[in-house]
DNA sequence: TTGTAATAAGACAGCGTTGTCAAAATAGTC
DNA sequence: GACTATTTTGACAACGCTGTCTTATTACAA
């Protein structure tokens, strides 16, 4: 019995326009050293049947893959499907296909998964996003399987690996110093979950603009949350509970920040006539809660699609920059409050 | 040049374990007629070099690929990411791989754009979100290509393609109940997207259970949103100017639910106490709102999973039920009070 | 034992591409 | 017009696996 074919392939194409197979395959990968005649009769051809290369057969001849894997382990819904938008469409643009892995932070075979993930699916590359950015092993798992790869906002000052930044720091200082314009001094902060360094970057910002405003903060205005709502709450009630209780908290997410927005109605303050409340991340909640809050918004598309360009760039032997940071921006709603200092 | 080969293959496992690449091939695909002796040996070899098959030579030697695309447009980062979750997992555990494909839902080129998804990258079924379960075009295409699918919640009732549904017009007729039970009589409606049709669906319980209870629908109660936020609060203004304003409001979905609330406080209403306000989703935000929203939650990771296990069933020739119907489950929380009728 | 059926293992040809190298066609030079 | 140099094309063997068909081995009965 003759083949039953529904698809076309270089053969149908090959014979059709009279060239050999490896002539289509020229064409079809942009070769030099074709003539534009025997280009344009392959390619009208081409049209003609709607012929789609088979990328497994591609794949198996060239001997590597064009699949980039992206790894996350349970952030936000907001967060991963932003940065999955990103990567996807710089993706598709260039021709790769993505394969997304959810991984378990804490599970012991967290390594043993990614090794497999990466043998099995012949990963030619790999975006991480936080907190697996930081895991030093993984990382020299990377290394040692020799995986290109960008991190996602890595915690760590000075990573000597690709990797795509937010100015969190410079935005949280900022966001400070918006606090500190309209008069406050009082300020306490609430930090995020220990293992998410990234968030951590931003206590530094609003230590940095106290110091320049040469404002003292005391320790028992830091808090240390676990970028949970209920955290935000708990935070929030030991804040409120300080004899002297601050004019203004500044949560290192929106989470934290909603939860201190209701301890604060708890405690029958008003906001933001009686606290000033800002956050983090601007997820689309933050809209919706009363009063709207204040922000930083982190440009979550273009970060997804700046960490591909990047991996892409390293696999097709470019040689642009491989460090990126982009600019996170304050988002202003009605969460704070003008008083005198 | 010897090939310098960095990943293991068949021929690695077959020199080693003495056999010949077709017993390993069987021993790979659990195939029968191998003698247990056998298997052992060439087990122990593949663990021993941690082979992994190269699924690409696999696919390519198979002429069927197992990937699964799983197609959305735009819904709410919450939907998306924890259907995908349940995907996954699915998809993970039965070895198969998954490829995300957003769409352009109005985008002229969407039945192009899909159409070259499936040849490109040869997948070999499709999952489907709202509001693309619903398009008719796209059906027919897959129809054509005779590409096996999953619909997740299509809004038709009956709908001949194999789906995974909830049971959300039982769900809003038991909201609804439980609304009536508080004693509100007059309880406006404000449904979703009118091509969201299984948002619709939610309407239809809403007035199920009116008339279960003999209580008449006025006109003026019936609002129509968009899902969205801003409209939420346009269609509560509306409401919330009638001279004679409804004691409670159901709206189709969280986002909406909150512009509801949004506009009540504008209007120096209290929630519960002058106006009761539900809403349907559960997403993450209605815990942080003031009140929290009592809704309805979809088992989104649940249907994730059954519409991976339902396609997967389809693929390898399996025979089990192809529709399913899941059930949404009512959260109470407090923005809803009791009022004498 | 011998013969037969059932079971286990192997040989080999694809699957649809690309890489290598050789051959053919064309252009350029004197 | 003869001879190179250059550009364009083609033949053919991989790539790593699976399907088909054959052969070898074992089990079982007479």
């Amino acid at each position: 019995m003759k083949k039953n074919k529904s698809v076309a392939t270089m053969q149908d194409v090959a014979k059709e326009a009279k060239v050999s197979l490896k002539t289509v395959s020229r064409v079809i990968n942009k070769e030099p050293n074709v003539s534009t005649k025997t280009i344009e009769k392959v390619q009208n051809v081409i049209d003609a049947i709607d012929y789609q290369p088979n990328s497994f057969a591609q794949t198996l001849a060239r001997g590597k893959t064009k699949i980039i894997g992206l790894l996350y382990d349970t952030p936000s819904p907001n967060y991963i499907s932003h940065i999955m938008e990103g990567v996807l469409t710089q993706c598709y643009k260039s021709d790769y296909e993505v394969i997304i892995h959810p991984c378990r932070f804490n599970e012991l075979t967290l390594l043993r998964d990614v090794e497999l993930l990466i043998k099995r699916t012949r990963l030619s590359g790999i975006i991480t996003t936080p907190p697996l950015s930081d895991i030093e092993d993984l990382i020299n798992l990377f290394k040692e399987l020799n995986i290109p790869r960008v991190l996602i906002s890595p915690g760590s000052e000075e990573v000597d690996e690709p990797s795509v930044k937010t100015n969190d720091r410079e935005a949280s200082r900022q966001m400070t110093n918006y606090l500190i314009s309209k008069g406050h001094r009082r300020i306490a902060f609430i930090k995020g979950h220990p293992s998410h360094l990234s968030v951590n970057d931003r206590a530094k910002g609003f230590i940095d603009s106290l110091n320049q405003a040469n404002i003292i903060c005391p320790n028992e205005l830091i808090e240390s949350g676990l970028n949970t709502y209920q955290s935000g709450m708990d935070c929030a009630k030991r804040l409120l509970s300080l004899k002297d209780i601050p004019t203004a908290i500044f949560a290192a997410n929106d989470e934290m920040a909603a939860g201190v927005i209701k301890v604060a109605y708890q405690n029958n303050l008003k906001i933001p006539e009686d606290l000033s409340v800002v956050g983090f991340d601007d997820t689309p909640m933050t809209k919706m809660i009363s009063p709207p809050l204040s922000t930083i918004k982190q440009p979550l598309g273009l970060m997804g699609e700046e960490s591909a360009k990047n991996l892409i760039n390293q696999l097709e032997g470019g040689s642009e920059e491989r460090y990126s940071t982009m600019n996170s921006t304050l988002i202003i709603r009605d969460s704070v409050s003008e008083i005198e200092p």
